[in-house]
DNA sequence: CGGCTCATTGACGCCTTTCAAATAAGGTGG
DNA sequence: CCACCTTATTTGAAAGGCGTCAATGAGCCG
């Protein structure tokens, strides 16, 4: 049963990887080992923003610096990619290994029924986690495929969650992400028009980005409208009519695939705005 | 940091219960305890179906006869209600610090927004885990509200978790409920139409209700129409013409609550029928 | 340059909502 | 036990939103 302690020692470091994967907006912890396979780039790396999790990376023994033994973290946490667009990173069926931490691209989890046809369950930005879904039936029930150039960290989830055993804050921080992922899915049920689903889409993608460290205001789509449309049950032509309504209006400016928020308030309002 | 130890052989119990009340669809393992806090009562205790998660419920030693060291889970895990119908099981905003499974009864997460709209995100029956989505947060983003006379048993979550660092398959079981909670959200996301909606909605109430060892085709609807609706993000009235509809086709028999699924296959095929 | 996919725009039709009202069900107090 | 009130459910008719079909235009790679 509790035979298998063997590789606790290396797998701490893994469980610190994972801390990281999943903090991404944290400001680089004094970082500077080349090739950390699973430490993601910060742009701005002003991005030092508090963050009430950075706690659970601190007791970990990460904050200290975590740069000297990572060279070892490979052997459980690895850098897989890059994926081009298009590209599978794991398909629907395929027994259950790993989760797979973003660090950049964009990847896309797509279900397929029996007839063919697609529904896109969700996008997935750098820093944030692709798997969780697959824990329980052991296998992926959803194809990941990436939609641009896309660079992942492979998280072994026996590995992870037998680190978790030994270390509290790791099993915290895996408690939280699949808590998050439930809560993420949950407040994606509020939207009641088209225009109130379109909207909070932009202003999801914005919050994930702002995260990162990027611009909210400003940013690109990595997905085809018909992707978007799909995502939100909805028709391509409605998006493409509703992002020109919202331009009308003044909320936005969209050219192809460039994304400005001019009014986000705005949005936000029109989120309310929904049924009386 | 490793220095909480000493709760742990109770909490071990705990765990034990834990698994209980997460798949409560196994057959009673030779469990005569009375008043144990969280086993849950199977009516038609034919059901011993083999479930591939039996395996973790004995891997923790319950399974041998768990009966014997009952009397001091009450420590952690604790019955709490009955709660009549409309009651609050807890509040949105609340502070994070159970989890409750549900012992008999029917439990919905409703979310309410500034304006006072509210939006009805799940209901629970006997055997389910509730209030996973706030762990991360540390705050219930939803309220939980008895529909009917409900049961309970409130799993505190700190020592839940503690257990899960001494006990693999406890952890796992964890890891287990919270994946299948998103592959649930995941799963909902598919049906297009408001045929398609409403026909997911009673499959899976049928699905859930025979897990129970309940029938699959005779149940009881512990919510109104009108939560229903919500749910499904329709309106009332169209949920009562549906289910006309269906009448009327020889789906279904509906008298009020009472609901008997006349032909499964058929709704099924409904389901899929969908769009070309 | 040609072929391709993606994006946009217009017209029409169906499905769902909304508004309005009747009926049934459940619970309380006399 | 019955009358009554409140809530829940059902049914009808009309309005609006979103999807479908069809066609044009823009961007990209071979």
């Amino acid at each position: 049963m509790a035979g298998m302690r063997g590789a606790a020692t290396v797998s701490r470091r893994a469980a610190e990887a994972l801390l990281e994967c999943a903090h991404a907006r944290n400001g680089p912890p004094a970082m500077s080992a080349k090739s950390s396979a699973c430490v993601l780039p910060v742009p701005g790396a002003a991005g030092v923003v508090t963050c009430e999790r950075c706690a659970l990376v601190r007791a970990c023994g990460v904050a200290g610096n975590g740069s000297v033994a990572f060279a070892d973290v490979h052997q459980l946490v690895e850098d897989v990619g890059p994926f081009r667009g298009g590209q599978y990173i794991f398909r629907a069926g395929e027994p259950f290994r790993n989760l797979y931490a973003v660090k950049s691209g964009t990847i896309k989890t797509v279900q397929t029924d029996a007839e063919g046809r697609a529904q896109v369950l969700g996008f997935h930005l750098p820093g944030e986690v692709v798997g969780l879904e697959a824990v329980d039936p052991g296998v992926y029930p959803v194809d990941g495929v990436a939609l641009e150039s896309t660079r992942l960290c492979r998280l072994p989830f026996d590995a992870v969650s037998h680190v978790a055993q030994r270390e509290a804050a790791v099993q915290q921080q895996l408690f939280r992400l699949f808590s998050r992922a439930i809560g993420q899915h949950e407040s994606r049920s509020w939207d009641s028009g088209a225009d109130q689903r379109l909207a909070a889409f932009l202003l999801d993608l914005s919050a994930r980005y702002a995260q990162r460290g990027l611009s909210p205001q400003v940013f690109h789509l990595a997905m085809p409208r018909s992707d978007i449309a799909n995502f939100l049950h909805l028709a391509p032509e409605t998006v493409s009519r509703l992002l020109a309504r919202f331009r009308e209006r003044g909320l936005v400016d969209i050219i192809g695939r460039e994304v400005h928020l001019l009014a986000p308030a705005r949005l936000r309002m029109l989120l309310a705005e929904a049924a009386a």
